[in-house]
DNA sequence: AGCCTTCATGTAGACAGACTACAGTAGATG
DNA sequence: CATCTACTGTAGTCTGTCTACATGAAGGCT
């Protein structure tokens, strides 16, 4: 799985990971592994700068929280973010039509 | 459509339809355009330079003519660009299937 | 005690692909 | 003669993802 694919759609990713439950970042990682079969495994760096965008875009908000000694900065989705994510599903939907209509052979 | 969305999708897509028939870049502006009912609407100066990159990559391969005085580039696939496309539509199918699996809503 | 792994968050800097804006040529149309 | 369409191209910007690094605590192993 190339990087620069993953490009414009990880945001749409993990809003939607976040939107059944409100997760913390390493959470978010492991999410999105267990629901891809492994095949996405997105890497620290990407992720936190990612979530921190989506707060600053305001699709998402945040708050600490302990356990069991772990700071854990745990994010959950706003109403923005809800519509956000509804939009992008939508976008996806229409993105992959196309992408697949030229691709595919004729 | 977003930009960053075609992000490491669009040498697929070119060598998609060049791999149809030779087609010089403008033609391949109008024929994406046109397979993809007027969505995809990709500029020259996002065009031309993936062109370049292509051919440099052992894709595809170029030469000039010209038709009622108009210079045209025209470009064609290589085997190696043969086997690129089928690794890329193989690895297109792969990234749909995940993102569309973490995208529905479970 | 010392060391490694896992859990957990984060920053700095590099990289690359798609973008806007510009630049130019030639034929056709009003 | 001006404007539109056809056609190719470059320069510079923008930004999201990456690698690499830095930090720290809990728990297990020897």
């Amino acid at each position: 799985m190339k990087a620069d694919a993953l490009r414009g759609h990880l945001d749409s990713l993990i809003l939607a990971v976040v939107d059944e439950q409100p997760l913390h970042g390493y959470a978010i990682i492991e999410a999105l592994r267990g629901r891809s079969g492994g095949q996405l495994d997105i890497p620290t760096g990407t992720v936190y700068p990612a979530l921190r965008r989506l707060e600053a875009a305001g699709y998402l908000t945040s708050g600490w929280s302990t356990t069991a000694g772990r700071r854990r900065r745990t994010y959950a989705l706003s109403s923005a973010g809800h519509r956000a994510l509804a939009t992008q599903r939508q976008e996806w939907v229409a993105f992959s039509k196309v992408v697949s209509a030229v691709l595919s052979p004729s």
